[in-house]
DNA sequence: TTGCTATTCAACTACATGCTTGAATACCAT
DNA sequence: ATGGTATTCAAGCATGTAGTTGAATAGCAA
């Protein structure tokens, strides 16, 4: 799994992972803090951090004793801008729909595009 | 792995499956069709399509002895809509690129363990 | 019927992932 | 130095995932 693409979107293919995002967007913390909301170790967070790290969706600093985690969104915006050449298709979709939803209803289909 | 933003983007996370996907973009196709171009087996590349299958990534027909697939984009204007709530972040982000860029510079070596 | 094509199932292997516990490291304060 | 706080490492376990092979299912064609 070594493209940058699927790296980021494995990343985020977490909610205990996301749930961190969302906490960083609010500004910087550190594993302590981010752990905080979560049943699981603090060795599993600091996991789930070397993770987003990898991804490139967070950025460690260093003060003192703690390694703050700030957010990065650049690899988010790549994943947007992936998703963004299929836009056509799930606007097309909801024009689609109703033919869809027919054609469920209808023995045989009219694939026209 | 139950909750819907979590599916789509594991499914997403795999270049097989995006392979897919971009294929589906040019019009419907059967499994042989799809798997023709890499070198795995049917059955694996039948694994695959199952997973974007579950993830509403895509729907299948049903033609003679053919269960063609068909691209569904609804599951990614979901997570297009996710992503969009961190747009401000990464347009931030060019914006401090310098200052993050000089950090890296700064005596602060930080790399891996 | 027989056989061909398309697709999936079942069983299996290999490896990745999420989590735990307990020990280690690193920095700060006294 | 001693101890406290923050974080990570190492080993292990349980489960999930990507792939294989070989057999099964299902519809179409003679």
């Amino acid at each position: 799994m070594s493209d940058p693409l699927s790296t980021t979107l494995a990343a985020l293919a977490d909610p205990t992972r996301r749930a961190i995002l969302a906490r960083l967007a609010t500004g910087e913390a550190s594993v302590n803090e981010l752990a905080e909301p979560f049943e699981m170790t603090l060795a599993a967070v600091s996991k789930h951090i070397k993770v987003l790290e990898n991804a490139g969706l967070i950025t460690r600093g260093k003060q003192a004793q703690y390694r703050p985690c700030r957010l990065q969104a650049a690899p988010m915006r790549d994943v947007a801008g992936y998703l963004n050449s299929y836009r056509g298709f799930w606007e097309q979709n909801l024009d689609q729909l109703d033919s869809y939803l027919t054609t469920l209803q209808t023995p045989q289909s009219d694939t026209k595009n």
